[in-house]
Parts: C-alpha cells; structure tokens; sequence
DNA sequence: AGCACGCCGACT
DNA sequence: GTCGGCGTGCTC
C-alpha cells in the first residue's frame, strides 16, 4: 500500500513557511518539484510552486492540488536552489524569489469581478456620494471596454477602500459579483495560409470552381507567388476579408495551419561594421579565461579594462568558447535598455541564439523568450539584474559587465545584489564568472588584489586611441580670473558672439570655458555630451525672507521644478503641486529658484546655440521603449550635435564622434552621508569622460566643481584608478567598511513616527542583547537622509560585521534572520521592517 | 498579501 | 441599540 504523498508549495507572498497539499492519485505522476500547481489558498484559488514532495502533512487538514499547470518542470532543480540560497542570505521569504524568477502574468488567479445589476437604475434611490462615484466610474468603465472590474481595480482608481460599500451595493441589486479566473499571458499562434492547388492551373481552378470574388482571386493570386501567407499579412495588407479565406478552405484550394509566434522586440539600434582586430592584452586575457573554461570548475575573473579598451569583445570571444563546449552563458547589464549597441553587438555575432530579458518587456514577449531560453533556442541571455534567474540548463559563464554599477542591488524585496548572486549562481553551476569593469567596486577590487578573483587587466585602450584630457574647473573661481585675461582673436569671431550672450543670461552653472569649448565642437561638427545629474528645470526654490526650501508633504526632500509640466515635482512619490510663486511658509513673493537640472541646462545651451541640435535625456523625456534608441541612432548618426543628461548617458555608450563631455555639476552626490559617495562620484565621472574621444580625434572633458580641492578630482584628471583605489582603501580599512566588513541596514517605517523609532531601538537593544560575543559593530539607529517617504516616516540602523570576525557572514546572517523572526511575531503591522543585506544605498 | 473576525467609538 | 473603524491572526 502506497502512503499519500504531499507536496510542500511556495506562494508568492512574502510568508516564510511552504504550505503543504495532497496530491490526487491522477496527478501522481505529474507533480513535481520545479512545477507550478493550481492550489485554493483560503478563499483563493492561486498559482503556487511545487518545491518537494513529502510523505507527511504537517498538520490535520489538508486540501488537494487542483491541477498541475505545467508538462515540464518551469523551474530547474538547479534554480530552485540557487533561489534558496538568495532566499537565505538576503533573508527573503522563499515564495517572494521562486516568485521573482517566473514572468508574473504567466500564473493564474481566481478573482471576483464586478459589474452594474441588470435592474440597477431601478435600485439607485437614497444613495450616499461615494456610492454614485463607484457606480459612474464602472458605468464609464464598462461603456469604454464593456470588461468587468475588479475591487482592487476600483480601489486604485478612486484611492479608497471599498470591501464595505460593494457588499452593500450588491445587497442592493446594484452591483453583481462574478468570480472567474484571471486570464494568464498565452502563447500565441499565428494561421499560415498554405497553397494546396497547381499555381500553373490557377485560370483553369478559376473557372473549374466558380470562383467570382475579386478578394478570393486575389488571394488565390497571391498564393501562386508564395506558397504560404500569414494571415494576418492577408487582412490587413492585402484587405482580404477572413470570410474569403474560409470559403477557399471550404473548396480545398487552400490549408490552414498553425504556428507558434515568438514575440519579440525590434532592435531599433545600429551601427557601422567594425574591423575588429585583438590586441595583445585582449588575447592574453581570453586565453586565461579559455583554460578556466576548459577546467569546467568555479573560478572567478576581475576584468579591469579602462574606457574603450574592448572588454565586450573579450566577453564575445569567451562565450564563443562556451558555444563550443555546448554550454550556455548569462550576460548580465546595469540597465539592459540603456546598452542597445552591446545587445547588436552579441545579435551580430550571436544571431538568433541570444535572448534579451528586461523588465520593459510585454508579459507576451516575456513569456516567449523564457520558452525560447526552456527548449533551449537561447544559450545566451544578455539581460538586467532579474536575468540572473534565467532558466537556462548547463551555465558556463556569467558576465557582469559594469560590475561596480548599483543597479545590481534590487530595492525591493528580494534585496539581492545581481553580481554577488552571479558569483554563487556560476559556484553551483562550476561556471566562470567575469565582473568586468572599468572602474571596478572597491570590494571586487580587493578581491582581484587578495586572490579570491583572478586579475585580468586591458590598460589601453582598442586601436591605440588616447584618453581624452580632463580639466577640472572650479566654479568659484572661475568667473573673476578667467575673461580678463582672455585675448580674443579678431577672426574667432564666434567666439565674442558667444560672450555677448553669456553676459546677457548670466548663467551660473556653465563656465565660459565649457561654453567655448562646445562652440569649438560644434564649429568642428564633433558630438557632445553634457551630463547633468538631476532632472527637472531648477532643483529647488528658496524663500529669501524666511528661508523656506519648498518641500514634498508626503516626503523629506525639496520639490523639482519642471517648466516644460509648470509644475514643483517630487522625485520620490511623483507628487506635484502647481508653482505659485509664494512661500508657502511666510507668504513672502521672494521665492528664488535654485541650482539648475537637464531641462534648464538644455534650455541655457539652445539660447546659446541655437543653430545646434539639442536633445534632452533623462526620465523625463525617455517615456518608451523606443524612443531611447532612437535618441542613441539619431545621435550616433550625427542628427544630433548635444545630448544632455542624467547618468544614464554616462553607461556603456560608444559614439565615435563625441570629443566634448561637460559634466554641469560634479558635486551632486559627492557629499551625501554614504561611505561610497567618493567611490561612486569616481566611478560617474571616469564612466562619462569615457564617452570622450572614441575614435582617432583626441577627447575633451570639462568636470565643474566647487571642491577642486576634493581627491577624487585628481585621480579623475589624470585616470588614475590605482591612486584613487588606494587612498580609499585606506579609508575602509581605518573605519572598517567594506571590503573589511559587510553591511546591512535595518529600517523600520511607519506613518506613525514615534512607532518607527521605538521599534528601531527595540530592534537596536535586542541585538545587543543577542550579540552577547560583542562581534558586530552597530552604529546608533537613528533618521537617514530621506528620513519620510510617501507619509512613511524611516529610521535606520547600520551593523558592520567584519570579515576577520565573521568570514563567512553566517553570524550575521543568523542574527538578521533572529531579527526577522522577532519582528514578525512582536510587531504590530502598522510599523514595515526592512533588512537590507549588504545594503548599497545607505540614504 | 488578502480576508475574516472581533473589539471599540459615533450615530439613529 | 447598530454601523463602521481598523488591529490581529490565519491561510496547507
């Protein structure tokens, strides 16, 4: 006699525990660990995972799987464990990351939806204002779609709850409930329309079947040139009605059949055949990666190649290799949408066996490249972050290119770093990682120096171009020394044209010398690139009378004005107010504007200019997946002279033609209370000046300052990332931060504020309490810099644990999940607590 | 995360 | 006396 078996099935809520389900004898066979089952969980009936199958229920009651939703397992055993590991280390409840690691719409839901009763207007006396809101929002609602709705639709729509007043409207005879399933994303077919007749014979079929339609003679014209048709290329482009399609099938002239349609981006973005030709330094560091490759055992790379020096390349060549060996490989980018040249770059070499993942993606187009990356068409997935959890089978290497970049760390539960997780993802896939960078993170940095990476170095840059020549310009004093000793050369007449202007808009945030600068480009026709890390047209107003710096009402930090929405916006919460121009606090008309972002700098550089094609881009002006590589062709194609822009023009961009990069305000960042605003203001600034001087025109860079004095600006000018690594190491090592200790933060919020503080010192004493050994090190809790988010006030508290102390972080670890654990079961849910491991944004 | 249950104040 | 607020606890 066989015993039941149960399986033990993870829900994608964020509850730490699996919930265990008989499995009925007729699903015997078909449940399995990797595969998703149809569950009822409470009043629900949800998606779950199946994550093992067990002999025994933990408790007395327990109810049966409805169905099993997939005919191969979804998740591999291999992903299932590399899911554990990132649910324990970041402390993540497990279901959150199986969860994370599945296109979400793929996965069904029972809801309920609601709709207007037959007879409501017979209904609708003595109504209250809220309820006549609901009821014309559905009636709007179903005149436009004719679709029901869902509470948690209604909810969102109108920002109210409403469990209470539906109930009653349904009591009513106004509303009806309805519960179905949710409908999941499919996969989807397409009809082929296919020639079944002698295309010599068509007059003779013609006539044979009395065939009069001018639209069926078309199509059976149409046939006799191609054997088969999309049926949609039939209808819309050829205007052949579906009605005249199935008359011809009815003759047996034609078959119709269906085939499975991949959905896909286009890829708007590309660029001139390169000859590409290894240097010496490539060379050598692919060998080294080809015989770690060869050894089919764990090892991991630092690939430090400055700006330009041919690290993709690098990359291409090893995973040529990895095809080789019929193994596949993950490249991992910062933000996938802004490396549209990497991605033509590996679909040129590649073809059609690279899949690219990012969270822009349709649920369609998810869907499908993840069946691509299961029946093994995709060996390559270039993707963000979430990449890494690519089902493919047999990794060999993972890539992650711009390694330092702190996109890598998720914000959200679950709080992973993409590459530390790729490090442990190649670990149990006895793979080769390579974190390559030109301006690699302290911590990788370290490592390569103590031996746990291998140290791959590309110190020059592809075809012997030059660096460009960087010049630190200190703002404050740049206005008395600088005009005055100016001689003018009659002929360079452009030159007094712009001085005219300078003085009569009196702009304070571009120097003249950055301005000549860019006249000179343009005169040249050369490309520029100005970076100005801040949206918005002025970054804050001041009242002169009293002081008051405008701020968000939900959030701690001061409102952006953006002209082109008139409108003071808050960069957190996206919450606008109309700009008055009248204190808020004082009532005072003194209101000044202050400090100056991409709009503004791109409104100062067309008054300016205004011969000069100009181009704004930042997250204000990149709404769609297109639009940003489009921006990239135009200015790749030199439609574009000036493209202004928040850091995302500082990544990965190769336009041969730039030979002027003008950061606006290198200051931004710099002096923000987080260990690493040195470390990141280094990296933006090399990262941009980079984009300077691609091709055999030697580059130009301008940094603005107001603290030249500051180091980091030296080791900038002069490219000298070992200087700078080692007076910061210094620093980390005096105060043990990482690389010699591991961070986490933990945060209470709350929109009660004194809530949030006692709970963070409670959270504060307890592991003082438990950290009875004295092994980590806790700064006081207290508020960060953006102390209120959303109404929420934040408080925080930093633990160190060093790695003499604690290697393997085990002891924190198990400390952190003690804190979980605690929270859970002792706090009230009014008060959110957050544990960052490793934490990356300390603000 | 939802959802139900249950305990308190403000209304007929 | 009830209606409706939200705080707490459970879901296999």
């Amino acid at each position: 006699l066989e015993s039941p078996k149960y399986a033990n099935i993870a829900l994608n809520f964020p509850i730490d525990t699996l919930f265990t389900y008989s499995i009925p004898s007729h699903l015997k066979n078909s449940a399995e660990p990797g595969k998703r089952a149809l569950i009822s969980f409470g009043k629900k009936t949800v998606t779950g995972v199946i994550m093992q199958i067990t002999d025994i229920a933990p408790v007395k009651n327990v109810k049966s799987i409805k169905s099993i939703l997939d005919e191969e397992r979804i998740i591999t055993e291999e992903l299932i464990s590399f899911c554990r590991w990132v649910s324990d280390y970041y402390i993540a409840p497990i279901g959150v990351v199986i969860f994370s690691s599945i296109p979400r719409n793929i996965n069904i839901r029972s809801e309920v939806y609601y709709s207007l009763h037959e007879l409501y207007k017979e209904n609708l006396n003595a109504l209250n204002e809220k309820a006549e809101v609901i009821i014309d929002l559905i009636r709007i609602l179903e005149k436009k779609s004719s679709s029901h709705q869902t509470k948690s639709q209604l909810e969102h729509k109108l920002n109210v709850k409403l469990d209470v007043l539906i109930k009653k409207l349904i009591e009513k005879n106004i509303l009806t409930a309805e519960s179905s399933y949710s409908k999941p994303t499919k996969e989807k077919y397409i009809k082929i329309i296919k020639r079944n007749f002698n295309p010599d014979e068509i007059e003779s079929i013609i006539i044979e079947n009395k065939i009069r339609s001018e639209k069926q003679k078309k199509l059976l014209q149409l046939l006799t040139i191609d054997k088969e048709i999309g049926q949609s290329i039939l209808t819309v482009e050829n205007k052949i009605p579906v009605s005249a399609i199935n008359s011809l099938f009815i003759k047996r002239l034609i078959e119709i059949n269906e085939k499975r349609f991949h959905r896909e981006i286009p890829q708007l973005f590309y660029e001139d055949d390169k000859k590409i030709k290894l240097n010496e330094k490539q060379n050598e560091a692919i060998t080294k990666i080809n015989d770690a490759l060869g050894k089919d055992l764990f090892k991991p790379f630092l690939l430090y190649g400055i700006t330009g020096s041919g690290k993709t390349e690098v990359y291409i060549c090893a995973i040529e290799n990895v095809l080789r060996k019929n193994k596949t490989a993950i490249v991992l980018v910062p933000e996938i949408s802004l490396t549209p040249q990497l991605i033509f770059r590996f679909k040129k070499r590649f073809g059609n066996s690279v899949g690219v993942i990012h969270s822009k993606l349709s649920d369609g187009e998810k869907l499908d490249t993840y069946d691509r990356i299961r029946n093994g068409t995709y060996k390559i997935i270039v993707g963000a972050r979430s990449a890494l959890f690519a089902p493919l089978k047999n990794i060999g290497m993972i890539v992650v290119d711009e390694e330092h970049d702190s996109s890598y760390k998720q914000e959200n539960m679950p709080r992973y770093n993409g590459r530390d997780a790729a490090i442990y993802r190649a670990y149990i896939n006895n793979a080769v990682v390579i974190l390559g960078s030109a301006t690699p993170s302290l911590e990788s940095f370290y490592n390569s120096q103590t031996g746990k990476y291998e140290f791959l170095e590309l110190p020059e840059r592809a075809s012997n171009i030059t660096l460009p020549e960087i010049k630190i310009i200190d703002l404050l004093k740049r206005d008395k020394d600088y005009v005055k000793n100016l001689e003018l050369d009659p002929e360079e007449s452009f030159k007094r044209d712009y001085f005219d202007k300078i003085d009569k808009v009196r702009i304070k945030f571009l120097s003249k010398e950055l301005i000549i600068a860019i006249g000179e480009k343009l005169e040249k026709k050369e490309n520029i690139i100005l970076l100005q890390n801040r949206r918005g047209y002025h970054s804050y107003l001041e009242c002169m009378d009293c002081g008051n710096v405008e701020t968000c009402s939900r959030c701690s930090i001061s409102l952006t004005y953006h002209k082109a929405f008139q409108l003071l916006k808050c960069h957190f919460c996206g919450l606008t107010r109309k700009l008055t121009g009248i204190c808020s606090v004082c009532g005072s008309s003194k209101v000044i504007p202050k400090g100056a972002g991409t709009e503004r700098v791109e409104e100062e550089i067309e008054k300016i200019f205004p011969f000069a094609k100009v181009k704004r881009m930042d997250s204000d002006t990149m709404t769609s997946k297109g639009i940003y590589q489009e921006v990239l062709r135009d200015f790749y194609e030199k439609k574009i002279d000036i493209l202004v822009g928040t850091q995302m023009i500082s990544k990965g961009l190769d336009f041969p033609h730039v030979t002027l990069v003008g950061v606006v305000n290198a200051d931004i960042g710099l002096l923000n209370p987080d260990f690493r605003a040195t470390e990141r203001t280094f990296q933006i600034l090399t990262q941009v000046s980079g984009r300077s001087g691609r091709s055999n025109i030697k580059g130009e860079v301008f940094i603005q300052t107001n603290h030249s004095d500051y180091f980091v600006f030296d080791d900038v000018k002069n490219h000298d990332y070992m200087k700078f690594y080692n007076s910061e190491i210094k620093t980390r090592k005096a105060l043990n931060y990482p690389p010699f200790s591991r961070i986490s933060v933990i945060e209470t919020k709350s929109l009660d504020r004194n809530l949030a503080e006692s709970k963070i010192k409670e959270i504060y004493n307890f592991i003082k309490e438990l950290d009875n050994e004295n092994k980590l090190e806790l700064l006081p809790p207290g508020p960060p810099l953006f102390s209120k988010i959303r109404d929420r006030f934040r408080f925080h508290l930093l633990i160190k644990s060093s790695r003499q102390k604690d290697p393997s972080g085990k002891y924190m670890n198990s400390i952190l999940k003690d804190v979980r654990l605690y929270s859970v079961n002792n706090f009230p849910s009014k008060v959110q607590v957050i544990i960052d491991v490793d934490a990356v944004s300390l603000l």
